[in-house]
DNA sequence: GAATAAACGAGACGGTACGTCGCGTCTTAAG
DNA sequence: CTTAAGACGCGACGTACCGTCTCGTTTATTC
């Protein structure tokens, strides 16, 4: 879900090269504290000692721990986005599953809420999640209100983010500060709403 | 509007009795503190020397630095709930307006991402943060919808924690994550989208 | 042994007196805590609850835990001078026990290192540990000596400041540096020694 | 004088090692405090911001701060035994003087009270006192005892511990307990007595 | 008998130091 | 030039204790 990214360069040339599997080795184990013992109790010396290796290797990798945790805390980004049910309604449902299952996953919960603590303070933070993150998903819904529009299920293409806000939101606001699940009951609705809400966006009735 | 708590007893009885305008001076300390540097960078020592007073104080009050900053993050949590504008539309705009207005303020979004963050970790929070901010919210947003529904507006009160879920959620996630802010025509959109979504949830076309 | 003594005025005349049982229970706690945990580890607290009363009370009797520990480190400092045994040795013997008991009590142990910390900053304690225990004890090495010399063993009365260097030297060193228990026969090797050491010190060979 | 050791091991081997030059720094920041403002007032943060060091790496070397204090008390405890000066009396007072020396080094009279402070509680710090420094002075009297018996000046070598008892007694008394200077008047005093109780010891009249 | 004055218990208060912990950097030897 | 190991400077945390203070209450003496 998050990507914000790690930040040191390669490292190629001359001198011992690096060793790549440290890269795999580092990010499991934080990636395995992050699960067990949550952020704040990850420390540096302890992800190194899992990792088999020491702290200098991470910190030539990461330049602090928030970018090793950011890095931990992305998935994998990869864009997969979903392929076209159809409808409108099932897009969005697809939508909103992939999102509610990324929000879920352990790792994700634990580093977001330390990535939007960072937001107020760090404008690049904020940019990097705004151009990652959150330009993603737009992408995807603007692909999935295009389909609509094609598909004359809507006339025109509403407001992206007024879509996007409404569908994150509610599933990061339930998922993340509720803390409640998400059932596909639950889904349907907001996403029912939603596509009630996108008519009326769009001006029809 | 996050309402966690302080945690110490009164300690009315017998001995000397706490220092009432030091519990002001503490979380005045605390809350000017946020909002100049920020969470992380707040200490408790600062807080006691712009308190006046000192460490052990507050922690007589506060078991933890993050019980302090949960209760300097607090507005007032007084309920005041929009009065009755005559219509659903307008009192869901004139809610979104003043949770804006909440999560806008400094120290709120200073310490919300903290306050999130624990959520995984402790029931407790999670219990206190459904129990006082989420319950109040909610039973604001039932008033809305019971009012509607008085007025002919609705046949029937949709799910309450649906409504709330999705402006609450678009709120809080275009503020906090996306870090954008909200104008009133935006906020107008979301509305208008929500009425909409709400007239779906009961069935109207 | 040591006597610093305490320090506040009886407070008799008007208001609610004294209570004279209060003395003896702080006194007794701060007699049993100093046993138990020694110096550093009693706490006003700790000796205030044993004593079935509050800080404030010990407090208006000993000026500092310093006081109140010095109070508790002394016997009585009755002046018990030992008999006359009818010879110098003897007499000599007679004091050393005593001044070994002394010196063996706990209280005493855990005290003596506190008082002789503080008399290189403060001349007051210098003055009063001088004035009190040494001025006592030196009294009755005067008495013992005088008596011998009337006796005839001794032509003279020799410095009685070396004469109790040597004695009280050799126990305190053996009991609270060297810590090593001093038993009888060590004890009349040291008087023998000492007696011929007198008679050197008064010109006889 | 007192020598009780740091505690930390040397730490050679893989990793960065220790900075010799801040132990040099450490002790000698801590002797200057010692002196100037006294045991109970010396800091470990002041001891380290004298060092230009960190309190990390003090607690890295020495384990509390009476650890450092005890290692700080210490001059060098290098053995330097005086001469042979051709006489059982001339060799005794040269050892009382350097005694005197080193119980008067203001260091060494901060320190020594709290040593014995903690012999009562600690068998390991007693151990070391003893195995130290009790057992470095006995070696040096029974030397120069040894060499009276082969200069004739006595037959046999008499009990070290009581010899060492009554001269080092006497200086620790009179030095750290009485509070008074010992002039070499006093010392000859001391001496001369003690050098005919030894004849005593020894069975000769 | 009421007023006064101080002792009492309980415990909060300001201050200060302790010892611990984590971050991110630096320094060594080995490869 | 990377790695493993670990020391380093920094700075905050939360705890503990001292000696003072402020309450409400109790207990004598004085008016």
């Amino acid at each position: 879900m998050l990507y914000i990214g790690t930040v040191s360069a390669t490292g190629q040339g001359i001198g011992r090269p690096r060793d790549r599997s440290l890269d795999g080795a580092i990010l499991a184990a934080a990636r395995e504290l992050l699960a067990e013992v949550g952020y704040a109790q990850v420390t540096m010396d302890a992800t190194a000692v899992r990792a088999g290796t020491s702290k200098a290797a991470i910190y030539r990798r990461y330049k602090s721990k928030a970018e090793l945790m950011f890095a931990a805390g992305v998935h994998g980004a990869e864009a997969n986005p979903p392929a076209d049910t159809g409808s409108l309604r099932d897009d969005l449902f697809a939508l909103g599953a992939r999102i509610r299952a990324d929000m879920s996953a352990p790792t994700a919960r634990e580093v977001a809420p330390h990535v939007i603590a960072e937001v107020v303070h760090s404008p690049e933070v904020s940019q990097r999640l705004r151009g990652v993150f959150v330009a993603t998903e737009r992408r995807e819904i603007e692909a999935i209100l295009s389909r609509a529009v094609l598909r004359r299920e809507l006339p025109v293409v509403p407001t992206v983010a007024t879509v996007h806000r409404m569908l994150g939101g509610a599933l990061f606001f339930t998922i993340m500060v509720i803390d409640e699940r998400v059932d596909d009951a639950e889904l349907a609705r907001v996403v029912d709403a939603l596509v009630a809400g996108i008519h009326a966006l769009v001006g029809q009735t």
